[in-house]
RNA sequence: GGUCCUGUGGCCGAGUGGCUAGGCUGAGCUCUGCAAAAGCUCCUACAGCGGUUCGAAUCCGCUCGGGACCUCCA
């Protein structure tokens, strides 16, 4: 089998994946900054590395996932003016900071458990790392790259523009991004345009503070995953993620500290996901046009026809690579939704599969096109069309149109299980177990009375069961041996 | 203004220089007491105009759309 490859954004194109130290690999995702909920653009980026993170875990690799919690810091406009935004909404919601952390942290992990994501390895915090962001600071300095200025300390890039590459990961150059900037203020403390905040010195009525070198203050945004991710995963490691608007700054900035602070490019494999837009736009917090999550799965928002269930809105994601953007609509959810429950249809079936001694499909050869297709980038929509070519296979050999042998169908089992169940990270929607097997017997007692009737050539009352079944959401389908029920 | 990305059938979305995914929808057929489900078939698309090539939706150029980033956002 071919090698796994994926795209780099350093180099603008597929690479063949090479961990560090193998069979270890380390992976950082820039996490959420936990002050209001997540929202469903959120959500794809973190849908999208987790099956990133599956998908090596299933290739054997021992996976340290870092994804981090900011809960602090992140300033509005990278000025020293005005709260943190902790601060910002605890007055609002007239909470303590560290309340306004908790709540939304809590309800970040409980959406990300019902869209099935696997916990990252580690999940640190910002205000857990306050010591490590000052090291690194003192560090950065030291190696005269960055200054201090009335208690803020500011990362000098166009000092660091003559030893390395500012503009990297946009493939930019110094003088082009300059030019996109506005010019300093009289009394800006920065010295170039494009320098950024490292150290906040903190106001009175700051509330999220801490001693330093500097004064009281708190960290600009980008030191802390520079601090924490070479904390838990050393001076280099192999990948780090993190959705494209991330790409420009925050990821920018990121590697110019590491390699002010240490000389050495802090990661090999830089990925990026792409947006969710609504209608053509890009869906985010300050354009207002976000769903929540809770908001798609009840479909309580004017935009929603209906609600979804979180398995149907993942495989909806799943089912466009993660580099494009992926425009939100109810009817494309709504195909979404359909097959995806064709998907699981299927699998049921192939639990009382009667096997043949021949086999007239190629199954060995179907498990390794789900493979190449992992292996080109993650492309799961590539995967998921062979998923429903299995599909396909598995309903006919149920019409008795197609012959398999017993270990074929254990090999189309091992797909489902492997590429449906452990790297897509899709799962059944299950209700209650207790509800589940009572509804069974019910509804065997009503398709055997059903079923009676036909017998009996009284098909007026089997229709009218069938008609108040299907009017109640079940979905009944005869067959030679019997009826069976979906719903 | 600068830097990029993108334009695929009714809808959503992959994709490779020639073998032209997949899902949803619509039509027909098979099966069936009738349906449903399932299978098969069809509606065979690549913004427009040029160019390169034996051959391009795929490479190049231009034009016209759409979007992202450059300012907080996954």
């Amino acid at each position: 089998m071919q090698g796994l490859y994926l795209y780099n954004t350093l180099s603008r194109k597929k690479e063949e994946f090479n961990a560090i130290n193998p069979p270890f690999v380390g992976l950082y995702v820039c996490g959420p900054t936990v002050y209001s909920d997540v929202h469903l653009g959120n959500c794809r980026t973190f849908i999208s590395f987790d099956l990133i993170y599956r998908y090596l875990l299933h290739l054997g690799y021992k996976v340290r996932y870092v994804r981090n919690i900011t809960d602090a810091g992140h300033l509005e406009g990278d000025r020293d003016e005005g709260d943190d935004k902790f601060a910002k909404k605890a007055k609002l919601e007239q909470l303590e900071p560290m309340e306004i952390v908790q709540k939304y942290t809590v309800g970040f992990r409980t959406i990300m458990q019902l869209f099935n994501t696997l916990p990252p390895s580690i999940e640190p915090t910002a205000t857990g790392h306050i010591s490590e962001q000052i090291e690194m600071i003192k560090e950065i300095m030291a190696n005269g790259l960055a200054y201090e200025k009335n208690g803020n300390v500011y990362f000098d890039v166009e000092k660091y523009n003559t030893s390395y590459n500012y503009g990297l990961l946009t493939n930019r150059k110094l003088e082009e991004l300059l030019e996109g900037t506005r010019e300093l203020s009289g009394q800006d403390e920065k010295k170039g345009r494009l320098d950024f905040a490292l150290w906040i010195k903190a106001k009175p009525e700051t509330l999220m503070k801490w001693p330093s070198p500097w004064g009281w203050g708190f960290p600009g945004w980008h030191i802390e995953c520079s601090a924490m991710s070479r904390k838990y995963l050393g001076d280099t490691f192999d990948i780090h993620g993190g959705g494209m608007d991330l790409q420009a700054t925050h990821h920018t900035n990121e590697i110019a500290q590491s390699q002010a602070c240490y000389h050495t490019a802090p990661v090999n494999y830089w990925m990026h996901t792409n947006m969710l837009t609504v209608n053509g736009v890009r869906m985010s917090k300050s354009a207002g046009n976000g769903f929540l999550p809770l908001e798609l799965f009840t479909g309580n928002h004017p935009l929603l026809e209906k609600g979804y269930e979180p398995m149907a809105v993942k495989f909806f994601m799943l089912q466009t690579h993660y580099r494009s953007t992926l425009d939100f609509s109810n009817e494309a959810l709504q195909a979404s939704e359909k097959g995806f429950a064709r998907l699981m249809d299927a699998y049921k079936t192939l639990q009382n599969l009667k096997a043949s001694a021949t086999s007239d499909e190629d199954i060995a050869a179907l498990k390794n096109k789900c493979y190449e297709a992992m292996n080109d980038d993650f492309n799961t929509s590539v995967l998921i069309a062979q998923l429903f070519d299995a599909v396909r296979i598995i309903n006919s050999a149920n019409d008795n149109k197609l012959n398999l042998t017993q270990a074929d169908i254990d090999l189309l089992k091992s797909i489902y299980q492997d590429f449906v169940f452990d790297v897509l990270g899709l799962k059944e929607e299950e209700g209650n177990q207790k509800l589940q097997a009572a509804l069974n017997q019910v509804m065997t007692m009503v398709l055997n009375l059903r079923a009676k009737a036909k017998q009996d050539k009284n098909f007026q009352l089997s229709d009218d069961i069938r008609n108040q079944l299907i009017a109640s959401g079940f979905q009944i389908k005869d067959s030679k041996d019997g009826s069976s029920w979906t719903l």
